[in-house]
DNA sequence: CACCAAGTTGGTACGACGCTCCAAAGCGTG
DNA sequence: CACGCTTTGGAGCGTCGTACCAACTTGGTG
């Protein structure tokens, strides 16, 4: 039934974990979550889909493990500053995040809050908690509050996040910057001719979308919740 | 192959476009987005995928008008009420989401971030924008900013209500079948065994989780965010 | 009535996917 | 060398989205 032939000249350097963790991130970036296949993957690594099934269990494993990879390389790396505020502490946290969706398109905005659901007793849920509650301590916010303070701040870095997060491009025609530009265009001009009598209040911002900033605008949002929490007290 | 012998016994009455949306939310609803498969629409509708793809062109088209049919029918049913302060107006729309994604499970969430993300011109965005932004400039936003505020309240309502979706009765999770209550011990025990000198914070907020409702912590959050708007001024 | 074009349906077929399974190949130890 | 344990490559299975098509229904025209 099985036909022998086989001569499969085996790689000179044994296949890792983490090999195929960063070949997995490669590939996310490149194309998106659809871009992942194990078929691929093993293109890309020269070797078959055994192998991989023997290191990383599961596709979703990996992807699980592609985020929490991505996601404590992020909140490492921004770390290692020197002390500040609370609010400075928290900003740099949800700067560390939102940079790092940004440039890990959506697969990684998605997979993160999938994460946060799935598994609220991961690294990488706890780490995000416990590095915004400590200083939401230091705000000065009551005990009491603490739980309902955190997780407000981390519902908004979460949605803004991931709301922010650039598309998966599985066009591979155009640049993608200037897709970017394109969308964001027709976007205004859909806006622009929405009917004002029922949609005045669209009418009213669609200015102000064309010279805002993602960034400058999700720190906005970071100082008014953080506004907010004082008025706690 | 060569000689076709048919008399398929046609169906009394016509598909519609509708009863395959209704299907498909039914579908959704009961096993999450994996359980959304052409094959299981045929069976559940007694069709063939022709007929299907007659009527919605694609998978992914069919996940976005059920997106649409559900968010657009919850913001309807919330509108008809009696107009209050913008506070309480604001309120109710997130309610309303909050209450359209606790009952549809996660698919809901998941596809409704992705619909904002990538169509911003299409009704679901428009309307949930709309109906933010009227209250936000009647809250005495000034005009400069409300496009951030708005933003700042549509990116929290989204956050909060994708992470507290309940999850699909999909395969990946740790443990197949654990309903709720169990989930939640084994969370907090979980962060119980944390090392309390690594992550004091999680060991302090653990009582808290034990006896918080979600909704009220939502709504705790919606005040969290007004507070901060009007220190806006 | 017959006839025909457009609209609609049920089902088959194809390529791609995740994943299982297993013989073969490397590798350490005697 | 031989022998177990680990690791690899790839074939095969079941399922998916969906393109495609022949058969059927419908509505209009003579």
């Amino acid at each position: 039934m099985a036909t022998r032939d086989r001569r499969p000249q085996r790689r000179n350097q044994v296949l890792s974990r983490e090999q195929i963790i960063d070949a997995a991130i490669g590939l996310l970036d490149s194309g998106g979550e659809g871009a992942l296949t194990v078929r691929a993957l093993s293109e890309r690594l020269a070797t078959g889909s055994g192998a991989i099934y023997y290191h990383v269990g599961n596709r979703d494993q990996l992807l699980d493990t592609a985020t929490e990879t991505v996601i404590t390389s992020a909140l490492e790396t921004e770390s290692s500053q020197a002390v500040a505020t609370p609010e400075e502490e928290i900003r740099r946290v949800a700067l560390a995040l939102f940079d790092a969706i940004a440039e890990h398109h959506q697969w990684l905005a998605t997979r993160l809050t999938l994460q946060i659901v799935r598994n609220p007793a991961g690294p990488v849920t706890v780490e995000i908690f416990e590095r915004i509650g400590r200083q939401v301590g230091a705000l000065g916010v009551p005990r009491a509050s603490w739980f309902d303070a955190t997780s407000t701040l981390v519902h908004y870095i979460l949605g803004a996040v991931s709301q922010n997060a650039r598309m998966d491009g599985d066009t591979s025609g155009i640049q993608p910057d200037m897709d970017r530009e394109e969308f964001f265009d027709a976007t205004s001009t859909a806006w622009q001719e929405l009917d004002p009598e029922n949609y005045p209040f669209m009418h009213a911002i669609v200015g102000q979308t064309k010279q805002h900033d993602d960034r400058d605008q999700f720190l906005t949002g970071i100082a008014i919740v953080l506004a907010g929490l004082t008025h706690l007290r």
